[in-house]
DNA sequence: TACTATACATACATGTACGTATGTAACCGC
DNA sequence: GCGGTTACATACGTACATGTATGTATAGTA
């Protein structure tokens, strides 16, 4: 034996990597589906197929395992989002994009966290409640970017500022998209259908 | 002496009326701002101005008081829309009517309640996400109706079933309601967008 | 191969929030 | 006015979740 040896047995990097995944996908859709507050860590473990002692050998306290997992939704989500916003012909269309495939992207159970979280801790002063409030903020700040560039290009009427637009689209799409878990056609519709109303743009379909 | 002494010792009933209904606002408040289990029975009650013996007193347990609270808001939430659907001229005038003063509704800080109650409890198998679920079927349900009556009226365009289209609505006005908290004026036009754009209607403003 | 560090489990300590039991004062019917 | 009930406060027991300390086996290193 010793063939494939370095398959066989894991490097410590590959397994701590390994089961940090594992807690931080656990973690994801336990908030996703409890919240923070419900959610013991004691739970969070054995879905991952470990104890409380690896995940504090991971993590210094709860509050950093949520503020990891906001940072890993973070860093998963946006990878998706900005090719559609830099391929766009024009921001309408980037922001129907990001809609519909935040839409797609939410039917994985991971997602909810941001709105969980969000729902959770909004007006408390508490680290978790900010980082959500800034991974919401840098969205709102895109959005609005691109809304502004609509404004300009005379494709979406004069009306409301536009970083109110910004928060009133990311809050419909959310809100819808939670409603709609599972209705999988009509979710991505649906969220486009969202961004034109927002925007008081024509319905296209 | 002894003039006014009707004003000046209130009955039992009334005490208990008024420190029941002390401790709904609180908790209703409470709920909306921390979500069930991150609230405690102590700043309920605290805030109310009462212990958490006058709490228990008046309900049996936490989850009684999370009852009590949905009951409430929801028995406060019907009285002013039935009658924008009733008095609506056509099935989508009512849906719009409703989707703008839900958005005045939740200008208080009350009414939060069924969306934060409502994401930390969904899917569980909980009475009070039970309630809450049952609460939010009711609204679908006329939603759905408006919009089957908006159908055969030729008002709304074909698309989804309208029972989707329903949920749809419900889900992007509560999300855009609670992203815009504060934004006065525009809270409620947006409410109408997001109706209109989900119904596939032509924007009107 | 021996020695250390790392990954993880187990056991323990602490705090906190729920629920209950008990106490007290004010109200109500007789 | 008096016994009983009601409204509320205070004190207590208990369960559970977080965080910590300790133990063990495996990986890395000399």
């Amino acid at each position: 034996m010793g063939v494939t040896s370095a398959r066989a047995r894991p490097t410590q990097a590959q397994r701590r990597a390994r089961t940090r995944g594992a807690l931080l996908e656990a973690a994801a859709r336990g908030f996703s589906k409890d919240g923070y507050s419900a959610l013991t860590l004691e739970r969070v473990a054995a879905e991952a197929g470990y104890s409380r002692g690896a995940l504090y050998h991971q993590f210094a306290s709860k509050e950093e395992l949520a503020l990891a997992v906001v940072a890993w939704v973070e860093e998963t989500w946006w990878p998706v989002m900005a090719p559609l916003i830099s391929d766009a012909d024009d921001p309408v269309e980037a922001l129907i994009a990001v809609a519909r495939n935040h839409a797609v992207f939410c039917r994985r159970d991971i997602a909810r966290v941001h709105m969980v979280l969000s729902v959770e801790f909004s007006g408390q002063d508490h680290p978790v409640g900010r980082a959500i409030e800034d991974a919401g903020r840098r969205v709102v700040a895109e959005f609005a970017r691109l809304i502004e560039g609509g404004r300009d290009a005379g494709l979406i009427p004069p009306g409301p500022p536009p970083r109110v637009l910004a928060m009133g689209v990311l809050g419909g799409v959310e809100g819808l998209v939670i409603n709609l878990a599972g209705q999988v056609p009509f979710d991505e519709l649906l969220a486009e259908r969202v961004v034109r109303g927002v925007l008081g743009l024509p319905s296209a379909l």
